[in-house]
DNA sequence: GTTAGCACTCTCTTCGATAGAGTGCTAACC
DNA sequence: GGTTAGCACTCTATCGAAGAGAGTGCTAAC
């Protein structure tokens, strides 16, 4: 059957409209409310001509239809009108952006606020990964007689401390040196391939601190497996339940359920990094079956020309695509640029 | 009225009943399964008596009586029978510790996960306190021609990083000097008492470099007053919809709207930070109006005799308080034990 | 190809009846 | 005087029937 220009006017207008009322849409809503000056029959007519496309469903016989997953699809990729955001709503991206760049930790928290506050979806982001950004600096600070602590910073702002053994009674200068020999090998590198090379010098021009060296390197792969290395942060869970579909606690539960283990979430969130654009999945597009009455709009965002993270929203199905692609766009610009301004400086 | 033994054990059935079965309880249920030796209508005087003295209340008419919020506290001061874990729980806690002492993020989130898992509660840890344990070492370490990292460590464990502006062309070697001044004279005072010699001396030693010790004890204020200087670390929050009292929707966005803003619950937590022993706030007597349905039992733990953060769980005001204050007491002596053997070390 | 008309289906709400749980009161009992 | 059996009463929860409402699919006419 053949997909005309009515036909997809009739479902565009079922897709928005339920997505503004989170109701099943009858026909006479339609030719009423959507002016396509034909009758409720006629409406039927496309309307079950769509169900048997598979674009729509039916939740019983005597109730309207609501998109299918492959409805929404056909909507996102062709019938859904881009729309910018205002210049308000831009102004206040790029302000908060304008304040503060330089504390990591801070600029996701704002990004954050920004995705929650403009769409009332919950917001996704994942961190600089320690791992694919090159190392800045390796620090290490005197603690006790016996102890230091390691700092790590990379080109993308990562900062990690662990505590480190040292012989007793080892100089503050020689810790000092070390450091900057380390920083020196390392610098430039990034953590899930460091070179042989690079830790074979290492061993060799630190032999006297052959513990030393070892430890550093099991704590810079520790720190690439720990959590922190891609963290995902989260922001505006709750605003879920404000969505009709979560009313059921079930349902509410089992997508809470994966804020709780956040990182249940990485991998779908992460699972476009290195594409550029704007991705949304849809429903069981989604990895999780958890997921599978929620959709993703995600982006990948910069630092030059790598990929440093990824920014998302997460919402029901039934989400304002236009609202959430636009959104995401813009905040995953706007943090590229930052980060970008980051490494040339 | 006098609340003779009778009227006690009464009351102590219809808790332990209602805190199982999250039902109000009637007299016969009371009559046959605590055995006291009685009919039910006997039962139903006493139960009457205890409404009248403001110990119970009554749904409805026809419905069982359930303990107010005064009955939960004599319940918890006078009737609750204190229980002990079991080996195999505290061998289990024990455990846990005598690995990983070392990172205080760890360290915590294995708390979080103890109080958890043996529960069933939300579980609440406050963090050491930056501002109140003592400095032990502050670090530069070089980062770009013009910026170091500043790093700071407290006794406690806490660590903080600044980034932080250093004159262009500074050599590492004098960064090093100068975080080697800055320790000295720091080391030992809490931030939020800085003392003035000493900030007079770092300004006469550090002449030279009077914008690093400015900003340094900008950043030092700010990370005081941050939020990270006195973090609220929230467990198992989803437990909560497992009880029956929140299983409608708008009760639970309150309490879970807690833990989104975490910040609200820090008071709350904190209120008895410094009292030893466990202490248990049931229902209204909590500050925040949403927490009205809930009790907190938390206990402050201690490195010496200083009070360094809280350890809590949150549950519905029917929750298990033996099981609760039990755990919650080992929890703080194991952890206490931790923090205190640290500043030995 | 479009539309009016209509029978039909399904859900949701309302209402009443009923069962069940639990109470409070009374009168008898020890 | 405390205790208890008996009983009427109250309130809730559940179930089924009835009715309203929304929306459909089909048919026949335009």
């Amino acid at each position: 059957m053949k997909l005309d220009e009515r036909k997809r006017l009739v479902l565009r207008a079922i897709v928005e409209d339920y997505i503004a009322s989170a109701l099943p849409v009858g026909s006479r809503t339609i030719a009423r409310k959507y002016r396509l000056g034909v009758s409720p029959a006629t409406i039927r007519n496309e309307m079950a001509d769509l169900e048997e496309m598979g674009l729509l469903e039916q939740p019983h016989t005597s109730a309207g239809r609501i998109p299918s997953d492959k409805g929404y699809r056909l909507y996102v990729d062709t019938l859904m009108q881009r729309i910018n955001l205002s210049l308000d709503e831009l102004r206040q991206i790029r302000e908060i952006y304008e304040r503060r760049t330089q504390e990591i930790e801070a600029l996701i928290q704002e990004t954050i606020k920004v995705l929650c506050d403009t769409t009332n979806y919950m917001a996704l982001v994942l961190g600089p990964g320690v791992s694919a950004t090159p190392v800045k600096r390796i620090g290490l600070v005197p603690m006790t007689e016996k102890s230091a602590v390691l700092v790590l910073v990379t080109e993308a702002g990562f900062v990690a401390n662990r505590l480190l053994e040292v012989p007793e009674g080892i100089r503050e200068e020689d810790l000092y040196h070390i450091s900057g020999v380390l920083s020196h090998h390392l610098q430039g590198l990034t953590l899930d391939r460091l070179s042989l090379t690079a830790i074979r010098e290492l061993y060799n021009e630190l032999a006297r601190y052959r513990s030393i060296v070892e430890q550093t390197l099991e704590i810079l792969s520790g720190i690439c497996a720990s959590q922190e290395s891609e963290r995902v942060w989260v922001g505006g869970a709750l605003r879920i339940l404000d969505q009709p579909e979560f009313r059921d606690i079930d349902k509410a539960k089992a997508i809470l359920g994966l804020i709780e283990d956040v990182n249940l979430l990485r991998e779908s969130v992460s699972n476009f990094r290195g594409k550029s654009g704007v991705q949304v999945t849809i429903g069981v597009e989604n990895d999780l079956e958890d997921l599978k009455d929620c959709s993703l709009v995600s982006a990948t965002y910069w630092m030059g020309s790598k990929p440093v993270g990824t920014v998302a929203l997460l919402g029901p199905k039934r989400m304002n695509y236009s609202k959430a692609v636009a959104v995401v766009e813009v905040v995953e610009e706007t943090l590229s640029e930052v980060f970008t301004k980051v490494v040339g400086a």
